[in-house]
RNA sequence: GCCCGGGUGGCGGAAUGCAGACGCGAGGGGCUUAAACCCCCUUGAGCCGAAUCGGCUCGUGUGGGUUCGAAUCCCACCCCGGGCACCA
């Protein structure tokens, strides 16, 4: 018989929500548990891909509730953005609108699945009460010298005459009209990030309990590299250009210098030379690509500029290229070209039949590549002889000497841009008076809220530019006409700090009560997609070192656990609204029911891994648990007997479960949990059509539905009930086991000749190694495998495994 | 191009010294007037024998290596996915 799902989900539902039981508080008498799903954007839509996040969370919000910990699970939306802004664009309904119908549909949604959250602590962040702290978190930045404005570029429609995303543009042209797209230099404002490039890179070393891969990601992001950086003169002009380089060491052997095209000497160098045209031509096309698609050329392009530089350790000239492999928001925007001991620079030496000049020794039988690794430096002059280090320090301090260049490090990580000429984000706090220049927004003024606009199309500028009666202020510091900051901020900076929000939503008179803060933080568990391994979750660090350094937080790093989970797959692909291959969830809510639905998206595979959705998984989950309901609810005749080995074997068996099924929690193997409690109900089965005694039954069962219960909440609570168990489920404590119990007596020995199986035997857990040898030799089978040749090597790991190593 | 992951039956996956747990699908059988539901059995490939039982060989993307032993560690290659700073 299979369960009444959608009667027993909408009861539960409705106990939870008003017995309040997710409703958090400070408590400093219980340990806390704060647990954090990434905040999504409200697309209107949750598919089974968001899904699959929130039953991790929420199935960890009520497995650490049983554990007795004060769990804290909120939710709020990330609201600002431009999937909204764009759909403004297309009907004229205003962002506010659809986005807060959005969130409704959701939160529906959220709640047919049973989650854990709560919701009085909710939040958006397109509401004023929340964004006004975006404003005064950029204040706090900016009284620190760390929100500045300086000129980058944007890419920009000459049709549209708007600003486009990176995400707008397709192969070089607007995704709207197809009109190429070009790169025009606005001013905007960053927030100054690189200044934490060291604390970021060094406390990720004290991040545990992070993802290694996200580590790495981080660590490379960043980027830092210890070098020296120098000037290079140009021949016959007075002018000269700076390059960094990790590899000082070889500067003997340098033939060529490249410049980035948008190098500001570039002009100069080219002016009047044979190849001024060609060059001029190539700079537009340079500007015309995106860096990813100049790195992603196979084949290294360049124009030779007409000019030599002089190599200030030998004074040869050597010609200077520029090219697009080059980048000028890295470095100096300019290098020392090394084909011999870089493999970029050998490649373009060779297209371009530039000398090649070794300054390593490489291997004997090295030959047509770079060779970067080490084996003493040649053809160097006063370096000749030394090895990478100690020529690196040499040549530093010739630098030095000669008061041409000194040590430097370098990182890849830039400042971040945050400004965007949108209409739907946090207005920038600021005023640009012609008398007093940039003046920040009076505190006391904060929200500077959202004006109405009419269209909401970007043009040229921030649409709210057209609302004049908006723009037009007057100077906090003067009291004279001034002008408003037309730019928003990016939604990153929104979900940078949202987390430090929840500890004390509701505040109107600070960012936060630290006191309150302090309790919570730092998030004890994270989870979201790994796309965000290094953006988000990079600015949300940096944000906290900030508010750690202002004294707002005790912590300065905001995550102690993070898990990054995989995406869900459908035919082939990843599943999202323009790939047409989105499936609602609702579809299973009728048909099958919450549990079945989350207990499938568990089973579904590793939760870090990539999922292929396959519509006859959640029926199969369903039918699990009708069996579990089935067992629970029909009247089984018990027997009388004495209690016997069956008995005995059930329980061991419930407790093994149970120990496997904390430490998978534990290690985040939520696939094999499922599997582990399919596996426990099969030995129910079992034991039921056996002669089974109503004592041992009933203890296992309780067990069963106690390790359910944060899986499958709604159909595990209402068995609880039915079986006249007292209190709410949800508030019980999670099982433990009897270590003796999960102890097996006799285990099965595999016994190995050469490495291949070739028998098994049943052996006492605790035999000798001396005692499994004996017993392995004796066996036919191994005998008749080692076939009187001598033994020569015996590794035994008893009581699992034994390998007779022959001839 | 650069950085980070991943490749195991028909499918999702399990397995850190026994490859294929658990589930899906498929095939066979039972229940049923019939179907659905439910229950039972079989299910990596190839092979051997005196054949429903016993046994052998191969097999975890490809090729090599380390090891008594490799899906697991190392090297090279192929393919797929994520990120690359204005999607979030």
């Amino acid at each position: 018989m299979a369960y009444d799902h959608k009667a027993i989900e909408a009861k539960w539902q409705e106990r939870w929500e008003s017995e309040g039981i997710f409703h958090t508080h400070v408590d400093p008498s219980r340990p806390k548990f704060y647990n954090v799903a990434m905040y999504p954007y409200p697309s209107g839509e949750l598919h089974i891909g968001h899904v699959r996040n929130y039953t991790y969370i929420d199935l960890i919000t009520r497995y650490k509730m049983m554990q007795g910990y004060n769990v804290l699970s909120p939710m709020g939306w990330d609201s600002f953005g431009l999937p909204a802004e764009n759909l403004a664009i297309e009907t004229g309904i205003h962002p506010r609108i659809s986005v807060e119908n959005q969130i409704a549909r959701m939160k529906e949604h959220f709640r047919k699945l049973g989650a854990a959250f709560d919701w009085s602590r909710e939040l958006a962040s397109h509401d004023p009460a929340f964004y006004r702290w975006d404003q005064w978190l950029f204040l706090e930045l900016f009284d620190r010298g760390l929100a500045y404005k300086a000129t980058a570029p944007v890419n920009w429609c000459p049709r549209d005459q708007t600003v486009l995303a990176n995400e707008q543009v397709v192969d070089g042209a607007c995704e709207r009209c197809g009109t190429l797209v070009e790169k025009r230099n606005l001013a905007q404002w960053f927030f100054k990030i690189t200044e934490y490039a060291d604390r970021l890179l060094d406390d990720l070393d004290g991040l545990d309990d992070w993802p290694d891969r996200v580590r790495t990601m981080q660590r490379n992001w960043i980027g830092r590299s210890e070098g020296a950086r120098f000037g290079i003169e140009v021949e016959g002009m007075d002018e000269s250009f700076e390059v960094f380089t990790t590899r000082p060491d070889t500067i003997f052997g340098m033939t060529f210098c490249v410049l980035a095209p948008e190098h500001p000497l570039v002009g100069k160098l080219i002016a009047g030379g044979e190849n001024e045209g060609v060059a001029r031509d190539y700079i537009t096309r340079a500007a015309r690509e995106s860096e990813i698609e100049r790195m992603a050329e196979g084949d290294k392009t360049g124009v030779f500029t007409g000019r030599f530089a002089v190599n200030p350790v030998n004074g040869q000239p050597v010609p200077i290229y520029i090219a697009d492999y080059v980048l000028m928001g890295y470095g100096t925007g300019a290098i020392m070209a090394v084909p011999g001991q870089d493999q970029r620079d050998w490649d373009f030496a060779t297209k371009y039949g530039l000398d090649i000049v070794r300054t390593v020794q490489p291997p004997a039988d090295w030959d047509g590549q770079a060779y970067l690794g080490d084996g003493g430096t040649i053809n160097s002059g006063f370096l000749n002889g030394l090895d990478q280090l100690a020529a690196k320090e040499r040549i530093i301090a010739w630098f030095e000497e000669q008061s041409i260049g000194d040590r430097a490090i370098q990182y890849r990580l830039r400042d971040w841009l945050i400004s965007r000429q949108r209409y739907w984000g946090c207005p920038i706090p600021m005023i640009d008076c012609p008398e007093c220049g940039l003046v920040p927004v009076p505190r006391d003024d904060l929200p500077v809220e959202l004006p109405d606009v009419e269209d909401f199309a970007p043009q040229g500028q921030s649409p709210l530019a057209t609302v004049e009666e908006w723009v037009i202020t007057t100077c906090p510091e003067c009291g004279g006409e001034a002008r408003r900051e037309t730019d928003t901020m990016d939604t990153f900076v929104d979900s940078s700090w949202y987390f430090f929000r929840y500890t004390d939503p509701n505040n109107s008179e600070a960012i936060f009560d630290p006191d309150k803060a302090d309790y919570w933080m730092p998030v004890d568990q994270y989870i979201g997609g790994v796309e965000h391994a290094i953006l988000h979750l990079l600015y949300a660090r940096f944000v906290t070192k900030f508010l750690h350094d202002i004294g707002l937080s005790t912590v300065d790093e905001p995550f102690m656990r993070m898990f990054t989970q995989g995406m869900l797959v459908k035919d082939g692909a990843k599943m999202s609204k323009s790939k047409g291959n989105v499936v609602p969830p609702d579809r299973y809510y009728e048909g099958y029911g919450a549990d079945a639905l989350r207990l499938f998206e568990l089973f579904v595979g590793p939760p870090t891994d990539d999922a292929v959705w396959n519509d006859s998984g959640v029926p199969g989950t369903k039918r699990f648990l009708d069996r579990v309901w089935k067992m629970g609810t029909a009247s089984h005749g018990f027997s009388e007997r004495a209690p016997n080995h069956a008995d005995a074997e059930l329980i061991a068996a419930t407790h093994r479960t149970v120990k496997k099924v904390t430490e998978d929690i534990d290690r985040f193997h939520f696939n094999t949990i499922v599997s582990s409690l399919m596996a426990l109900a099969n030995e129910f089965q079992t034991y039921l059509s056996g002669e089974p005694r109503a004592e041992a039954f009933d203890e296992a069962y309780k067990t069963m539905i106690l390790m359910l219960a944060p899986a499958a909440p709604h159909i595990s609570h209402e068995l609880w009930e039915l079986r006249n168990y007292q209190g709410m489920l949800a508030r019980e404590p999670w099982p433990t086991w009897n270590e003796d119990l999960v102890t097996e007596a006799t285990v099965t020995m595999v016994v190995q000749v050469n490495g291949k199986v070739r028998d098994r035997v049943e052996v006492a857990s605790d035999i000798s190694p001396e005692d499994a040898e004996e017993l392995a030799l004796s066996l036919e089978k191994v005998q008749g495998w080692i076939d009187g040749a001598s033994v020569s090597k015996v590794i035994a790991r008893p009581p699992n495994l034994i390998n007779f190593v022959v001839g």
